[in-house]
DNA sequence: GACCAGGCACATC
DNA sequence: GATGTGCATGGT
């Protein structure tokens, strides 16, 4: 079934304030808060995020619970580890020789940017920042979004495929557009509140995980009323 | 056995 | 700037 009014303005293909906000809220209301990210410290957070490139969270758990039964889930630890035990203990999550890379190259930039203090890297404002990550090898758009929402506080909205799947199979953003216009579509739409970029992902990724995976499941969607 | 999962860097055109 | 490719495990 599709609303009434298009939630998307398709002269500009801006996505209607809203709009958006009535899907936010929709979901909310099936799902409730979703209380993102998994992971116990920010730091966790981090390391999750670079994990989960292109991987099922299922396989970054083992990957983390294996980090953390070994003692290495630490700024310190990560530091030390060589990286060839480092991509043994992160295995389950799949590319592991990549992303033992990748998490090298994070703790020497965490090292040399505030020595592995987290309160410290907090104090940075964006989008200074968010170059900053972006400057790090293994880092991309998503994993630098993923970050400073859910690490380090920032007001920063995270695309994912779940998002660019659900839109676009719906018709709710035509054609094929990049990670920043995508970005820039949901920034310009809603309103700068940390709380609602952190939980409107989060809803995103469970109602994608849920209802609108390559075979979508559309039963029971939240959104069905939208599409 | 094929397909998929919360990307990214790099090469090539 | 757009497109193609390699990276790899574990669940369905």
């Amino acid at each position: 079934m599709r609303s009434s009014e298009p939630i998307l303005c398709q002269k500009k293909n801006r996505l209607k304030a809203s709009q958006l906000l009535r899907v936010y809220a929709a979901l909310r209301k099936a799902y409730g808060h979703q209380k993102w990210w998994p992971g116990d410290t920010p730091f966790e957070v981090m390391v999750g995020a670079i994990l989960t490139q292109n991987t099922a969270w299922t396989n970054v758990e083992k990957a983390i619970l294996n980090l953390k039964k070994a003692k290495k889930l630490s700024f310190a630890a990560l530091r030390r580890i060589s990286k060839e035990k480092l991509a043994q203990l992160i295995r389950p999550a799949g590319y592991f020789n990549i992303k033992a890379d990748r998490l090298k190259c994070f703790m020497a930039f965490l090292d040399r940017e505030c020595g592995g203090d987290l309160s410290e890297l907090k104090r940075s404002t964006m989008p200074v920042l968010r170059d900053k990550l972006l400057a790090v090898k293994g880092v991309g758009p998503e994993t630098a979004d993923s970050i400073l929402v859910y690490a380090l506080g920032k007001t920063s909205f995270v695309i994912d495929a779940y998002t660019q799947r659900i839109f676009s199979r719906h018709g709710l953003v035509k054609g094929h557009e990049t990670y920043h216009r995508w970005r820039e579509i949901f920034t310009w739409a809603l309103p700068k509140s940390l709380d609602l970029y952190n939980d409107f992902h989060a809803q995103i990724v469970r109602t994608g995980k849920e209802h609108c995976r390559k075979v979508p499941r559309c039963e029971g969607c939240p959104l069905q009323r939208f599409f």
